[in-house]
DNA sequence: TTGTACGCGTTATCAA
DNA sequence: TTGATAACGCGTACAA
């Protein structure tokens, strides 16, 4: 007999096992002496209860799934952290599971969830998110999505968290601008992807309501990551006249336009100005620091998780958290050269 | 009926459960004739097995749980993805739980891992492994530390995968002396850190293999993270004689370290180089690249992981697993100006 | 205030 | 090759 039950309990202590059981989840049916007793004796057998077992009969799991498409990723990393503190802070453990991206293994974390019988999905920066929406919902589980690239589809079994990319990088545009900046480019993401649409237009915006016109040759597009950074940056050096502030998409794109900028000796603020997104831990030790949009990742995560014990406990709650950035004016931004 | 059953299934075929069962878990035992068309019911109905009553009658969950003192930090999101993919490929779940490297927490952690009876728990970079250890082996399900920071307590229950740090930093040590340093200063993680007590003393045997003596003044502390590095490299400035090489215990120190330098004005490498150890992704990303030891973060999950299922399978493996560090020279390190 | 009896959805052990 | 029946550890009507 490795693990205690209650029923051993219930035998050392003389009683029956409902009784252990309703002592041990401090319910007034039971009389308070024998429940001390009985409490006293659970902690020196060394007691356990079993989730699985308590599961089965409750059908509740207390557990969440967590799909990412990379833990690797530092954005993801801080929002998964903010959601597993929420959810252990109300007894809920979480399952990480890692889709890579690839829709055949978002299909089979799903299906490995359901399985599971996890309380509820949270799916962060889903990019294929649209693929297996249809199939999560037919799961009846409470599903929230962080930062979502497909918020097109209305479906009213979806909640999402997000920033409000229009917002901030209409402010980013308003600092470029009031530095001086004319020449402006935007270093963008693959296309299709809604954060990157939604940076672009407030880079737009901003142009719009400076009256400066919009130059296509300024904008180019990485993958998000420094490499594509450090390729939009190249082509933009290449242009005939290239521009004095960078908007990007990212700080991982941010970083590589830097690497690129440091590699032809260009001087980051004083030649060019460059502007990230994230803010992730790296960008306060670049070198210069970079310029960019704070967002609250964890608190996303947190909020992501608090409106999941809401649906969870069946209490309706609001289906399109907006969050906003902040804009983090550092090193790597200053009036252009003339 | 929300979730349809193997009972659902066995009416529908006119069976009974135990044998939706088999033909379910293709058990040879039953004609291969209603196994087919049993499993097309089962397709047909959408049934997916409840894996919490099958733990509860097999006695294994398939989950192993895994701690992290926290997921933010690159170096661990890198190891738990290594060990996530591994887990996935056989069938097993992992849950994810931050410590913040607090032992209350951790203490909380591990319980709430018993409870949901975790076939096996990973432990990555546990800073106070020692205080939990003990009650980790009561649970007698297998234990897999990842650089554990306590490795002086021998038990037998307890295996590990970490990296040979003496072995590295005698490397490191090797390349700069090669270059032609002689003064060389380390930056180090607080004290008590097994590995830095480690790199610390393939920084002492590198000196003594080239018969350089070994300056006091030349050794500070950081705390692992930048500002730390920061702070270090800022003592170290200040010295009647300053280095001519760091070798920072960490890429996060050596960031601190080159913000501290850029701040300055010091170049790097042509004044003074620097060389980190851990290889995250950000050190192929500053400016200059950094010079650092590549760890093999992810395989180390995975081995970890590997390690675990032998453990699970009631195979004997390796009790103590070391992985090689390599020396990756990139561009902040270079011989010394004069 | 406590005990009896049953159910949760599977797998396992028999016997048929 | 299949079917009864029990078991896993807990919660919960219902009865006492």
């Amino acid at each position: 007999m490795q693990q205690v039950s209650i029923k051993d309990i219930a035998r050392a202590a003389n009683v029956s096992h409902p009784t252990v059981s309703r002592a041990l989840s401090h319910s007034p049916l039971v009389k308070g002496e024998t429940a001390e007793r009985i409490r006293q004796i659970a902690v020196s057998m060394g007691y356990r209860p079993s989730a699985i077992a308590r599961s089965l009969a409750t059908k509740k799991t207390k557990t969440i799934g967590v799909v990412v498409t990379s833990i690797a990723d530092p954005f993801i990393a801080d929002v998964v952290s903010g959601i597993e503190e929420t959810a252990n802070d109300h007894g809920y453990s979480v399952f990480l599971a890692n889709s890579n991206a690839n829709p055949d293994r978002e299909v089979k974390v799903v299906h490995s969830f359901h399985e599971r019988r996890v309380d509820g999905i949270i799916v962060t920066a889903s990019r294929v998110g649209a693929l297996y929406v249809p199939l999560l919902s037919q799961l009846k589980v409470p599903i929230v999505l962080i930062n979502n690239q497909h918020p097109d589809e209305p479906d009213q079994f979806i909640y999402s968290v997000m920033i409000d990319n229009l917002k901030a990088s209409t402010q980013v545009m308003e600092h470029l601008i009031g530095l001086g900046h004319r020449r402006i480019a935007y270093i963008g993401d693959q296309a299709g992807f809604q954060s990157d649409t939604e940076r672009f237009a407030g880079y737009r915006q901003g142009l719009a309501f400076a009256d400066y016109p919009f130059l296509p040759e300024l904008v180019v597009h990485g993958d998000g990551k420094p490499e594509g950074g450090r390729q939009a940056m190249e082509r933009l050096l290449a242009l005939p006249m290239p521009p004095t502030a960078v908007f990007c998409y990212n700080d991982m794109s941010a970083l590589g336009a830097l690497r690129t900028l440091y590699g032809h000796g260009i001087n980051v603020p004083d030649d060019i100005s460059i502007v990230g997104f994230d803010d992730l831990s790296i960008a306060s030790f670049t070198s210069p620091l970079l310029t960019t949009v704070g967002q609250p990742k964890q608190q996303m995560g947190r909020m992501a998780m608090e409106t999941m014990l809401k649906l969870i406990s069946g209490v309706d709650s609001k289906a399109n958290i907006k969050v906003e950035g902040e804009l983090i004016i550092r090193e790597s931004t200053a009036p252009p050269k003339s």
